[in-house]
DNA sequence: CCAAAAGTGTTCGTGTTACACCCATGT
DNA sequence: ACATGGGTGTAACACGAACACTTTTGG
């Protein structure tokens, strides 16, 4: 492949994630903290630079898999930053994806190139390097608002969980409380859900019915 | 600046802005014809590489006037396209905006670097280089979602317009009719036109009034 | 006086909200 | 037996959808 572009005359691309779950009843976004970087101490979005050869997607994937040890993780695009003050180091344009997991499906895995891997809570992050504390505003609030006319919930979810779980999700990310009664009609309505067999025990308390996604794909519906 | 990225190794970065117009009762996006590049006799979205030293906007502002000789031009941020096979001529990634003007209010002209610049009909796209059927496929899907909870419109109508000429633009762009009187129930109930003294003659029947959006600056609210 | 588009209210059905009690289990 | 969360129905209200005629102008 040819490229007549000189040397400094164009940015370089990276790609960032943002990628989130609920832990312990909070909203957290998966941070990096390197040991090597010109930003020391700071926190940042896993990412990386985009080669040649990929796609937007394959270099998520691989970044998230470098720097997380994370594979499967679904992004989305979410938006693309490119203001030339955004890295201090170099001229870099950063596509950001927003992604969603279940924590407790995955585990967290230190790489030799970070002092620190976390969860964090979206109501205390830490000191963030380049634009990043603007990046992870701007998913937040994509998260919300897709949340209701998506199923991107079911990222976040169990494969298979109660109602409550999920009644507890959408309240939790939006900051908002709703009616039980309202919210399972509303719901179940849709026909988005399967009830499954099995019930939800181990708490003192009577059992809850355990329901699926009928379909994981993304699908748009008016879930609020 | 220092700029430590090899030269080869990455992709460039490109800023194409899809914009829209009505014209003729049709919804219309602006292409350029190259009778310079490889893609010859194909037509295109105005576009251009972006410089180290310029953000996005700055790049998009550029490019609309140095293609279409365009200034003001208000875009918003569509996606960042990144397939690897995208530009057969170079490993380029493009960032797209979407933008909407009156286009009375503009005259088109062509520059010496182009055969031709003209507004098309999105019912009748010519052959398109690189993957710009896709970005305008995207553009107006993007467009027609925004109508219904923004007021974006306001960028197509001229300053003052009827409640007929709003009407009859949704309904052109979401191909679908509304009831007059729920149409303008619906809109006046909204708050964000004021009535102006003026009135439209010109045809042979009955005077409308003008209306203006009190605000031009963009907001979200639920317009259908 | 005729054609053309502007302007204007009411009814009906659907969907959203508000609200309180009994049930099944573990301890 | 009691504490815990699971599960359920109904009435009031708001909102969107359907619908037809009169008014004002230009020709």
């Amino acid at each position: 492949m040819k490229n007549k572009y000189d040397r400094f005359q164009f940015p370089v691309v990276a790609v960032d994630a943002a990628i989130f779950t609920v832990k312990e009843q909070k909203l957290c976004v998966l941070l990096v903290q390197t040991n090597k970087e010109e930003y020391k101490g700071f926190w940042a979005l896993p990412g990386g630079l985009m080669q040649s050869h990929e796609s937007l997607e394959t270099t998520l994937e691989r970044v998230v898999k470098e720097k997380a040890n994370l594979h499967s993780v679904h992004g989305q695009q979410l938006a693309t930053y490119g203001d030339p003050e955004r890295d201090p180091f170099g001229r870099v344009i950063s596509v950001a994806y927003l992604a969603l997991l279940n924590a407790d499906a995955r585990e967290l895995k230190t790489t030799k190139d970070y002092d620190d891997i976390q969860w964090v809570s979206i109501d205390d992050l830490p000191k963030l390097a380049y634009d990043h504390r603007r990046i992870i505003e701007d998913a937040v609030e994509r998260l919300r608002s897709k949340l209701l006319y998506t199923n991107i919930a079911c990222h976040i979810l169990p494969e298979e969980f109660t109602l409550s779980e999920l009644q507890n999700l959408y309240e939790l990310i939006l900051e908002k409380e709703f009616d039980k009664r309202n919210f399972r009609k509303k719901i179940l309505a849709l026909g988005i859900l399967q009830k499954t067999e099995k019930m939800r025990s181990g708490s003192q308390a009577r059992p809850a019915a355990l329901y699926r996604f009928s379909q994981k794909a993304d699908q748009e519906v008016e879930m609020i």
